[in-house]
DNA sequence: ACCTGATGCTAATGCGCATTAGCAACTCGG
DNA sequence: CCGAGTTGCTAATGCGCATTAGCATCAGGT
């Protein structure tokens, strides 16, 4: 596919015009009410132009509009990886169906920038062919993001919300309150009388990944001092071999272990079930996310993310930005919902020490 | 949302024209590999245009390309329903998948047409604010579609692919053999001697259940006449009430059920462990589709749809129409995909008259 | 010297909108 | 009658591309 073939031709304002006996600028006042006021069109010319308007079912292309400087309600969606394979639909169909639902009730369409190509792994959004103008504003969705890129996109002025919480400077985003969440669930079992943690996540600089960290050292740093932060076991895992990263949870002698992901969580209970340790009462689990689609087989004690309000909330926020009617406040740039949490049957009070 | 703010001003071809110290015609040229040939460029003007290029990461406006005439392989996607609610997914997630793979493939970005507004229940693809027009051609995706759109685009010389086989003359499609492969089980179920079938559908005029019907029918009319067919028990259903419609399937006395959706075979499976009725020892089961990302918890027999290749067809066979220097032959407008079938478990000959 | 063909571009135009300054005609008040 | 204000539009323009007819110059042949 090298170059597309040109679309039909379809009715313009210009024959509109000629149809209702009056100029395409007359065209177009009526057909984006602007017929009072300064443009000062009597209501008979108004329905005149109406009429034939309806009976022609007339749509104005939206590429004319595009270049005439007006946007089109098109809102880009870029997604730092394929959003659709089974592999990555537990973490994108939630945010997309939040999209979804939000661009329907706005009256939107999504451009999915699916030409980006990946370099170095992950998706590229500034690239030779990106069709960034095509849409009014954009939304981001990923774990990790290209700080370059977001830094051009602020130093742009190009409108966009980043879904979850992004570092970088300038860049809007509603994010879920990870750190918070997190750190209620670590108080719960402290005050149930764990002292030994372990916390198995995910190998990644992503905020979201980095705030749900925050929320188990603070607390811990909170409830015991540094000692308490010393006695945590960390794992930064890339999932790749699970049953390593449950030795080493054995091995620290944890009484709890606390595991950013439900998938890995749904393994290491495997693993415990086939070394007959029991859970909660030897081991207590706690999950810091949800399981996708696939459900799971166990009621872990976790967050309950509501990620699906999440890109809801960013859509209507871009949608916020965009309008010229609507003063966004700087604070409300930055938005943050709360993270429920699940008690489940995971968390219980330590076993006595018996080894 | 009213009217969306003015994006922020960006390079132009004139601007690259005068720091490159040609036109912007030449621009043009240069920047679409046309230097040569009729317009005849030299090369050392085209590498000092290509190199001031370059160094302002120039993108061309999509908007101005499109109102200039040229395509710019942007792929609309309409979806009957909305794609990504939980209750939808196990339907689309498959054909969005091998859609967005295509399009990467193609270099292609996606315009998911989500404004569409519903009426009576299904989503109108022509509406007053349809941005069609941004998009080189469009993809249709949904079990039954309007068959006045279609005609619609048809008479409109629009460029489209509809996933599924359709009816409406002139429709472009690529569709799964479902008649070729029911067939196939069906005469197995007959080989192994049964005579009592009974069949639960969708009830819906959507061309994919129809062509499963005629699978199921036109199989047993070929294996055993009329009277065959006579003995078949027809259950169309809204799967509003899976009791009542076991409890016809039982009084069918039928050795053999055909279900449309797996989901629906879990749940008669369910019924039949609950009345103590074996699978498939005395009474077999036949499914026509797979189960989605949930997974299934029994092996049937049933078949085994490449709907994500389909959709992936879908795509391509969309990339060749658009394509100028593509010939596509007539035959080709119409492409219809196997439909291979799992052995699975349920499905034995019939028990010996018990009853 | 004149004519023809080749070379190197460019001026002009159009695609279909949105916007706005301004023209012609009319009315009213002084 | 004249001037100011109002009404009803419209001509003109620009947005940023792609396309193409055509101009100026040069070289070679007669």
């Amino acid at each position: 596919m090298t170059t597309s073939k040109t679309p039909s031709r379809r009715i313009t304002q210009r024959r509109i015009a000629e149809l209702a006996g009056v100029s395409q600028a007359t065209v177009s006042l009526v057909l984006n009410d602007k017929a009072d006021g300064a443009a000062r069109i009597p209501e008979e010319t108004r329905e005149r132009v109406l009429k034939v308007l309806r009976e022609t079912g007339y749509v104005a292309d939206p590429a004319a509009r595009r270049l005439a400087g007006v946007g089109n309600k098109i809102l880009g969606v870029f997604t730092y990886e394929p959003a659709f394979p089974t592999e990555s639909q537990d973490f994108y169909a939630p945010l997309l169906s939040g999209i979804e639902q939000a661009a329907e009730d706005l009256g939107c369409d999504l451009l999915l920038f699916t030409s980006a190509p990946v370099v170095n792994g992950s998706r590229r959004l500034f690239h030779e062919h990106n069709r960034l103008r095509l849409a009014d504003g954009c939304l981001l969705l990923g774990v990790e993001m290209d700080h370059a890129e977001l830094e051009h996109l602020v130093a742009d002025g190009f409108p966009f919300v980043a879904v979850g919480r992004r570092d970088v400077e300038g860049v809007p985003y509603v994010a879920i309150d990870y750190a918070s969440g997190t750190a209620a669930l670590i108080g719960q079992a402290w005050e149930l009388g764990h002292r030994r943690f372990a916390y198995l996540h995910v190998d990644s600089r992503g905020e979201s990944v980095l705030d749900r960290r925050a929320g188990v050292v603070d607390e811990l740093e909170r409830r015991g001092g540094a000692s308490a932060v010393e006695q945590l076991l960390t794992i930064p895992s890339l999932g790749d071999d699970l049953q390593r990263d449950w030795a080493a949870i054995r091995d620290s002698g944890a009484t709890v272990v606390v595991v950013e992901t439900a998938e890995w969580a749904e393994r290491l209970h495997e693993f415990a079930a086939r070394d007959g340790v029991e859970v909660p009462r030897q081991l207590s689990m706690i999950v810091l996310s949800e399981p996708g689609r696939g459900g799971g087989s166990v009621e872990f004690t976790r967050l309950s993310p509501p990620r699906t309000a999440l890109a809801s909330a960013a859509t209507s926020l871009l949608a916020r930005i965009l309008d010229p009617d609507d003063d966004v406040r700087p604070d409300e740039l930055r938005q943050t919902l709360p993270c429920p949490a699940i008690a489940g049957v995971t968390l219980a009070g330590p076993a006595e020490a018996t080894e």
